[in-house]
DNA sequence: ATATGGATGCTCT
DNA sequence: GAGCATCCATATG
């Protein structure tokens, strides 16, 4: 909670709640380009710049979490806008999502790789890999770096050890379809930087 | 360069 | 008991 942030403004702007308030598919487009940061337990700085993300909507989207109502286990994507929703994947790993738009929707954004830039040495003990290329460029993989678990599951961004900033980076990105989905796969909800 | 299959654990039917 | 918003090692072109 004693979080030094006065060192996060020397890299870029707090992104404001309202930031995740918007449509989920803008959300996904916006935040490319910023920076996520973790502070672990052991106060270091993790993170790096999002890469991916994939849109996960309220209608019409049989992929999402949120498509058969509330459960115990999707609670967090019902949350307001900026809430951090982790869930477990295929047994192994953990996935990182930010929900959008207001309470009780059920949307989300689900962060599949960034660009390491902070805590380097740490995230490559947590991966026990050296290759850059391969530390966070997976939804898996990149909160197995950061140290993310299902004890972040609720958490707000910006208002605990996890942070969005915005350094005013713009990067072009591409559309596709969605990545290890059987059920809605066609629609174009993915976004890549270039 | 692309394709497969195994590990893993929890949620929901 | 099925089915996963995955990763990695291994096997093949």
């Amino acid at each position: 909670m004693a979080i030094e942030d006065f060192s996060l403004k020397e890299i870029g702007y707090f992104v404001p709640e309202i930031f995740f308030l918007e449509n989920t598919v803008e959300v996904a487009q916006k935040l490319l380009g910023k920076i996520l940061i973790v502070y672990d337990e052991a106060g270091n700085l993790l993170g790096g710049r999002i890469a991916e993300t994939e849109a996960y909507l309220s209608t019409n989207d049989a992929a999402s979490h949120s498509y058969c109502g509330i459960t115990k286990r999707n609670s967090a994507m019902f949350a307001i806008g900026g809430t951090v929703y982790v869930y477990r994947s295929y047994g192994v790993h953990f996935c990182m999502n930010i929900v959008t738009e207001q309470e009780n929707i059920g949307a989300a954004v689900l962060i599949r790789s960034i660009i390491p830039m902070f805590g380097l040495d740490i995230m490559k003990r947590n991966r026990m890999k050296d290759d850059l290329r391969v530390l966070c460029n997976g939804p898996g993989k990149l909160t197995q770096a950061l140290g993310i678990s299902l004890f972040d599951n609720f958490k707000k961004i910006n208002n605990s050890n996890i942070h969005i900033l915005d350094d005013g980076c713009k990067l072009d990105f591409i559309t596709t379809k969605r990545i290890g989905i059987t059920k809605s796969a066609d629609l174009p909800l993915r976004f890549v930087i270039i």
